[in-house]
RNA sequence: GCGCCCGUAGCUCAGUGGAUAGAGCAACGGACUUCUAAUCCGUAGGCCGAAGGUUCGAAUCCUUCCGGGCGUGCCA
C-alpha cells in the first residue's frame, strides 16, 4: 500500500480508539484541507462536542495531546476546531515513489473488484446514422470506466449495444426503395444512408403515408421479409464497417457487439416471462406493463401491430447478460434524456424477480448542443466526429510544424495531441452537465487540455533522454532531498492518484481523474520552472530524476485510463 | 400540467456538509544565450439564480419560486 493510504488507515485506526467512534465514519468524516500546510488530512472536532460536551477547539487539542508519532505520522496538529494530521515527508517520499516506478502506485485499488466482473453498455450508434459529436460522449466516458474498473481489479467487458433495430429501418427501406442508388451507397454508405434518412423526413413532412409505409416496412423485416432482411444486413454491415473504422483510431475495442437485433429470438419469451409474473396485459390493443403502483408511467411492451420496443429488447439484453456474465454490476452509459426508460428497465427487472436488478447503473451524461439550439440528426444538425478529429489533428500538426520542425514521426504525434485534446476535452466536464459544441474551445491546445498534459509528459521524456542512466531510485539515498516547496506539493499530488481513480470508479465520473491530471501537469509545471534537473548538484539531480520519472509514469498512467497516449516527444 | 436534471468570475467550468469559494479562456503587465514558452509568474474580476428552512457550520441537504434543458403509451 503507498503511504499515503497506510498514513489515513492509521489515522482512522487511531481516532477510533480516541473517540469510539467507527473507523469507517472516521473515514468518513476526515477531510483534505484546503491548504498543504494544515496537513495531508483533517479531522472536523464538531461532531464529538455534543457527547463530550466540550467545545471543538478543545477537543482537537485534547485528541492531540493523546497521539503520538510513529514511523509515518509526524504530528498531529490541532488548529482551531480541527484536528491536522501531518504525514512525515521524508517516509512519504520514500514509500512513494520507487512504489510508482515499481508498478505498485494503485495496488490497493486493485484489490477492490478482485473476481468482479463489469458490463458496459456504452457508445451504441445507431446504424445508418453517422457518428457525431453527440456519439462521443458515451464512447469517451464508457471507455474509461471500461479502463478505470479493469484498474480497479474488475473484470470489464464492454458492450457496444448498436441501434441496429427499430422503426428507423423501415424508414431507410421505404428510402431507398423510392429514391435509392446502389453506387452512391456503395461509395459513402453513411454518409448516403444518412442522407436518404434526412431526405425521408423531409418528404414525410408533405405526406403522411411515407410514415405509415415505414411502419409496415419495419413490420414485415420483424417477419423475415426476405427482400427488407436483405437491406438491413446491408445496410447494417456497411456501417458497420465505417464504425469499426472509427473505433480503431480512436483506440477503442468491444468485447462484444451485440446489438438490438441479437435480440430478436428472445423477445417472445421476454413477453412470456412478464405475462408469466403477471405484469404484462392488453391495453388499447397493445402490450402493457402498469408501473403505477411504482410511481412510473405504463410501460409499453408490445405495439398493437405486433412490432416489437426497444425496452423489451432491453429486457432480454440484461437478462442475457447476467445469464452470459454473472455480472457484480451492468452500466449503461446513455444520455440523460432515457433516464425515464432506465428507471422503468429496472423496475421491470426487479419485478420479475431478478435480485440483481438492484446492480444496475444508469450512467446519464447531458446533451451536447449548439449555442442556438440542439442537434437533430433528422434534420440534418449535427456536426461529424470525424471532421472534429480531422481538425484538431491538422492543428496539432500545424503547431508541431511550427515548434518542433525537427520532430520524427510527426504524424504519429499529431495524431496523438489532436485525438487526446477531442477526447479530453469531453471528459473534462462533469458529464451529468450538458455541454455547448464551440469549435473555438475544442481547438484551443492551452490550459486545462490533454495537449498541456501530454506537454508535460514529453517535457518529463526529454529530461531523462538526455541522462543516459536514466533514474536510479535505488541509487538516489538522498530522496528527502526534496524539500522545496514545488517538489512537495508535486509528492502530494502524486500520492493522491490512487484516490482519485477509486472517486472516479465509485461516481462514475472520469472527470474526476482528468482535473486530478491537470492538477499534476500544473504542478510539475510549477517545479519545472524553479527547480533545475539537470543542472542541479549531484544528489538533488538524482533526486529529482526520480520524482520526475514517478510524475511521467503517473501522467501516462492517468491519460491512458482515459483512453489518450502520451506522446514522448511533441 | 406533471416528473427528472442544471443555474458558481465577462465566457467555459472545478469545488468530498466544514477552515479565506478555485482553475482555464478572454483582458492587462512580466519571464526564453539556461532541461521543449502547447509553459510559468503577477494584476483584475463573485449578494455561489432568489427567498425561506435544517445544522455548531450550507455553493453543497430540504421547501417554494425564477430561469434553462430533457422527458412524459405505440421512436431509440
Amino acid at each position: 500500500m503507498i503511504p499515503l493510504l497506510e498514513f489515513k488507515a492509521q489515522i482512522c485506526s487511531i481516532l477510533s480508539q480516541l473517540t469510539s467512534l467507527p473507523g469507517d465514519e472516521v473515514e468518513t468524516l476526515l477531510e483534505i484541507p484546503p491548504e498543504a500546510e494544515l496537513g495531508e488530512y483533517a479531522f472536523p472536532c464538531f461532531v464529538l462536542a455534543r457527547q463530550m460536551k466540550k467545545a471543538p477547539p478543545e477537543i482537537a487539542r485534547e485528541l492531540a495531546s493523546r497521539i503520538t508519532p510513529t514511523a509515518l505520522l509526524e504530528k498531529a496538529h490541532p488548529v482551531g476546531p480541527y484536528l491536522n494530521f501531518h504525514i512525515r515527508r521524508s517516509g512519504l517520499i520514500r514509500g512513494l515513489l520507487p512504489a510508482i516506478l515499481e508498478g505498485r502506485g494503485t495496488e490497493r485499488a486493485a484489490q477492490e473488484g478482485r473476481g468482479k466482473t463489469v458490463v458496459i453498455d456504452f457508445s451504441a450508434p445507431n446504424i445508418a446514422k453517422p457518428f457525431g459529436v453527440g456519439h462521443l460522449r458515451s464512447t469517451v466516458i464508457g471507455h474509461a470506466l471500461y479502463r478505470i474498473y479493469q484498474e480497479l481489479g474488475y473484470q470489464a467487458v464492454g458492450i457496444n449495444h448498436l441501434g441496429d433495430w427499430g422503426t428507423q429501418f423501415g424508414k431507410l427501406i421505404v428510402a431507398f426503395r423510392r429514391w435509392g442508388e446502389n453506387e452512391r451507397l456503395q461509395e459513402d454508405p453513411v454518409q448516403y444512408l444518412y442522407h436518404l434518412y434526412v431526405r425521408f423526413h423531409q418528404e414525410a413532412a408533405g405526406d403522411e403515408a411515407l410514415e405509415e409505409e415505414a411502419r409496415q416496412w419495419f413490420l414485415s423485416l420483424e417477419k423475415d421479409h426476405p427482400e427488407a432482411l436483405a437491406l438491413w444486413e446491408r445496410f447494417r454491415q456497411l456501417s458497420l464497417q465505417e464504425f469499426k473504422r472509427i473505433y480503431a483510431y480512436l483506440g477503442i475495442e468491444f468485447d462484444q457487439y451485440q446489438g438490438e437485433s441479437f435480440y430478436n429470438t428472445m423477445l417472445e419469451q421476454t413477453l412470456q416471462l412478464a405475462r408469466e409474473k403477471g405484469l404484462a396485459k392488453e391495453s388499447q390493443g397493445a402490450l402493457v406493463a402498469d408501473l403505477e403502483p411504482h410511481g412510473l408511467p405504463p410501460c409499453l411492451l408490445q405495439k398493437k401491430d405486433g412490432a416489437t420496443l426497444y425496452i423489451t429488447r432491453d429486457l432480454a439484453a440484461a437478462i442475457y447478460r447476467q445469464q452470459q456474465y454473472r455480472f457484480d454490476k451492468l452500466l449503461y452509459v446513455v444520455g440523460a434524456e432515457q433516464t425515464l426508460h432506465f428507471r422503468q428497465l429496472f423496475k421491470m427487472l426487479e419485478l420479475m424477480d431478478f435480485a440483481w436488478a438492484k446492480n444496475c447503473v444508469h450512467v446519464p451524461f447531458g446533451l451536447i448542443h449548439f449555442k442556438d439550439g440542439r442537434m437533430s440528426t433528422r434534420q440534418g444538425k449535427v456536426i461529424f466526429l470525424e471532421d472534429v478529429i480531422q481538425r484538431a489533428v491538422e492543428l496539432a500538426q500545424r503547431i508541431i510544424e511550427e515548434k518542433n520542425p525537427g520532430l520524427q514521426e510527426k504524424e504519429k504525434a499529431a495524431r496523438m495531441v489532436g485525438l487526446g485534446a477531442v477526447i479530453f476535452g469531453d471528459l473534462v466536464n462533469d458529464r451529468v452537465k450538458d455541454i455547448e459544441f464551440d469549435w473555438d474551445k475544442v481547438l484551443d491546445f492551452s490550459g486545462e487540455t490533454a495537449p498541456y498534459i501530454q506537454y508535460s509528459h514529453a517535457r518529463i521524456c526529454s529530461i531523462l533522454r538526455k541522462v543516459s542512466r536514466g533514474a536510479a531510485p535505488e541509487q538516489a539515498a538522498e530522496l528527502g532531498l526534496l524539500t522545496a516547496p514545488e517538489e512537495e506539493q508535486l509528492v502530494l499530488t502524486l500520492a493522491r492518484f490512487e484516490e482519485q481513480i477509486m472517486r472516479a470508479a465509485a461516481d462514475y465520473r472520469p472527470s474526476y481523474l482528468a482535473h486530478y491530471l491537470v492538477n499534476l501537469a500544473r504542478d510539475f509545471n510549477r517545479f519545472y520552472h524553479s527547480c533545475p534537473v539537470l543542472t542541479a548538484e549531484e544528489n538533488i539531480m538524482e533526486a529529482r530524476l526520480v520524482l520526475i520519472d514517478a510524475v511521467r509514469v503517473t501522467l501516462a498512467h492517468g491519460l491512458e485510463l482515459l483512453g489518450i497516449e502520451a506522446p514522448e516527444k511533441m
